[in-house]
RNA sequence: GGCGCUAUGGUCUAGUGGUUAGGACGGGUGAUUCUCAGUCAUCAAACCGGGGUUCGACUCCCCGUAGCGCUGCCA
C-alpha cells in the first residue's frame, strides 16, 4: 500500500559502513537493498564512511570496502563522504544544542560510568551553563550529552514493520560528543542523513533501538525526519549474529574463492526478500525492476553458504563461453598450470579444456584440481584411480591393446576413438565401462572427469599413448598415488 | 534484569479468514545404455504454544514461550 507516493526522482538513500573491518555479507546485503531501491526508483545512492571512531577506523578498510562494492557492481552516485572531514559541522550543531540547553557538558570520567542507570541520572545535567563554561575554560575534559525528554514516547513508522514505539524514559541522556572531541554515531549519522537529504534510511534492524535517539535529535535540531527501514539481520547457522567464527564472511574472501559477483548479488537479494513463489534466478535488471521494500522480510535470515555455492554454479553455467573463459583462466595461471601470457590469447585447446569441466564446477577455485592433468607432465593417481587400473589383471593387456590401436589412428577424434573402443570391447566381451574406467584413470589419474572420448582428444594422441605406456611398462606408479580424489 | 523486534519444513521463503499450504537449497530415489557433475522426473519434510474473535484461523487480537537486537565516550 503506497498511500503517499514518493516522487521517484527525490528518493535518496545511503550506505554508511564504518571502516573498522572488511565489507561482510551483512553489509553487502544492506548496500544491495539500498542500491536496488535507489535504482528502482531512479533515485540517488550515496556512500558515506562513518569513521568517527578514530581508534578502530583504518584506511585499508574503507579502501577495501570501496573495492568490494565496485566488484559487486554497487556503484554510488555521490561520495564517499568521510565523517572525519565533517567534524566542524557536528561541532556546530552540538554547540547549538548546548546553546539551547538541549545538551549539556558532562565532566564524568568515562570509568565513572559503571552503574547502568548512570547515564540517565548523570548529575552534570544540573550544572549551570556558566559554571560548565568556566570548568571547560579551566581545562576540564568534557563530553556532551543530549538531554533527552523523559516524558511521553517516541515512535516511528518502519516501512518493513508496523509502528515502533519507545517510552522516552527508557532513553538515557546519551553522549553526542566524546571527551576527545569526536562526535558519536547517533549525532553524526543524524546530521549527515539530514544534511544529505536522505529520504529513506535503510539499515540493519540492530539500529531499531538507536532510532528513537536519532528522532529526538532530528526534532531538537529541527530536521525533517526521514523514512526508516530496518531490514533483518543475517545470522550464522547457530542463529547468532554472523561473524568470523562462522567461516568466511568477508565479501573479499568470496571473491577470492571464485564467486561471480552476479551470483552473490542474486543470493544476497534473496536473503530477506522474495519476489514470488516461483522465481529464484534474477538478472540485475530484473532485480532492479522487481525489488520493493514492501516485500522485505521481518525475520532474521540464516546465511547458507551451500545455497550460495549452488547459485554460483548456476551462474557459471549461465554466462557465455567468453565470459566463462576469461574468469577461469586466471585461476589456472595462479595455480601455475599455464603461463600468464596465455591469459590474453588462450589457445583453442585451453579453451576447450576449461569448457569441458564447466558443469563440474561450483567455484572457479575448483578449476585447477579439475584440469591439472591436462597441463602437468607427471600426473598423480588417486587411490581410487590406482585401484581402477590394477584391480583387474586383464586391464594391463587391455590397455596395451588399446595403445596399439590408438597408435595406428590417423585422425585422433572422438568418433574414431569411439569406434576403436567399441571394437575392443566387442572382441573382449566387455562392457564399455570395463574399458573406459581404467583408461580414464590411466590418463588422468582420476576416476571422475569429462567424457572419456573428449578427454582423450583434448589430451592429444601423444600424451594419451605416453600415459598408457607408462601404465603397462612401469607398474611402480603405485609410488605416486595420493590419498583421495580432489 | 529493562526495552524493542521477530516467529511457515533442517535452511531461504511464497501464500490465503475456507488451499492437496507453493517454490528454492540441502537430503532420498529414478532416468540420462562411461564416471563425476549437470539436466530432467519423483519422494520425504513446516504454519511455536495457549486463549479469544469467527460458522470457520496458519492467517486477525491478547497472553505465553523461544530466538535475536539494543541497553558503550562502537557503529
Amino acid at each position: 500500500m503506497e498511500n503517499k507516493p514518493c516522487p521517484s526522482d527525490t528518493i535518496k538513500v545511503r550506505f554508511a559502513p564504518s571502516p573498522t573491518g572488511y565489507l561482510h555479507i551483512g553489509g553487502a546485503r544492506t548496500a544491495l537493498f539500498n542500491w536496488l531501491f535507489a535504482r528502482h526508483h531512479k533515485g540517488t545512492f550515496i556512500l558515506r564512511i562513518e569513521d568517527t571512531d578514530r581508534e578502530r577506523s583504518e584506511d585499508r578498510f574503507w579502501k577495501q570496502i570501496l573495492e568490494d562494492l565496485e566488484w559487486l557492481g554497487l556503484n554510488w552516485d555521490e561520495g564517499p563522504i568521510f565523517q572525519y572531514d565533517r567534524k566542524d559541522i557536528y561541532d556546530r550543531y552540538a554547540q547549538q544544542l548546548i546553546q539551547e540547553e538541549k545538551a549539556y557538558h558532562c565532566f564524568c570520567a568515562p570509568k565513572q560510568i559503571q552503574d547502568k542507570s548512570y547515564n540517565q541520572k548523570c548529575p552534570c545535567g544540573q550544572i549551570q551553563p556558566d559554571q560548565a563554561k568556566s570548568k571547560i575554560a579551566a581545562g576540564e575534559a568534557a563530553s556532551i550529552r543530549f538531554r533527552t525528554p523523559h516524558e511521553g514516547n517516541t515512535e516511528f513508522k518502519d516501512l518493513v514493520r508496523k509502528r515502533v514505539s519507545f517510552d522516552n524514559k527508557e532513553i538515557d541522556d546519551f553522549i553526542i560528543i566524546r571527551s576527545n572531541g569526536q562526535p558519536t554515531y547517533n549525532l553524526s549519522v543524524t546530521i549527515d542523513d539530514a544534511l544529505n537529504e536522505i529520504t529513506h534510511v535503510i539499515r540493519g534492524d540492530d539500529h531499531i533501538s538507536n532510532t528513537p535517539k536519532q528522532i529526538m535529535l532530528y526534532q531538537a535540531l529541527n530536521f525533517q525526519i526521514p523514512q526508516f527501514v530496518h531490514i533483518p539481520m543475517i545470522m550464522g547457522p547457530d542463529n547468532t549474529r554472523l561473524s568470523k567464527r562462522h567461516g568466511a564472511t568477508a565479501v573479499g574472501e568470496y571473491r577470492k574463492k571464485g564467486y561471480l559477483p552476479q551470483a552473490m548479488i542474486n543470493y544476497l537479494a534473496l536473503l530477506g526478500w522474495a519476489y514470488n513463489d516461483r522465481q529464484t534466478i534474477f538478472s540485475l535488471p530484473e532485480l532492479i525492476e522487481k525489488f520493493s521494500l514492501q516485500k522485505v522480510s521481518k525475520k532474521a535470515a540464516i546465511f547458507d553458504p551451500q545455497k550460495m555455492e549452488w547459485m554460483n554454479g548456476k551462474y557459471i553455467r549461465k554466462i557465455n563461453d567468453e565470459e566463462f573463459i576469461s574468469h577461469a583462466l586466471p585461476y589456472l595461471s595462479h595455480a601455475g598450470l599455464i603461463s600468464e601470457d596465455l591469459l590474453q590469447e588462450p589457445t583453442q585447446d585451453i579453451k576447450q579444456i576449461v569448457l569441458s569441466v564447466r558443469d563440474r564446477m561450483k567455484l572457479f577455485s575448483d578449476l585447477p584440481e579439475l584440469v591439472n592433468f591436462f597441463f602437468t607432465k607427471k600426473i598423480r593417481y588417486t587411490e581410487e584411480a590406482h585401484e581402477k587400473i590394477f584391480s583387474q589383471p586383464n586391464n594391463l593387456p587391455m590397455l596395451k591393446e588399446l595403445h596399439q590401436r590408438l597408435e595406428r589412428l590417423e585422425t585422433f577424434d572422438e568418433e574414431a576413438i569411439d569406434t576403436i573402443f567399441q571394437e575392443l570391447i566387442k572382441e573382449r566381451g566387455l562392457k564399455l565401462g570395463d574399458l573406459i574406467h581404467p583408461v580414464r584413470s590411466a590418463v588422468s589419474g582420476k576416476t571422475t572427469g569429462p567424457g572419456i572420448f573428449l578427454m582423450l582428444v583434448l589430451l592429444g594422441k601423444d600424451r594419451v599413448l605416453e600415459r598408457l605406456e607408462n601404465i603397462f611398462r612401469h607398474t611402480h606408479i603405485k609410488a605416486v598415488k595420493i590419498k583421495k580424489d580432489e
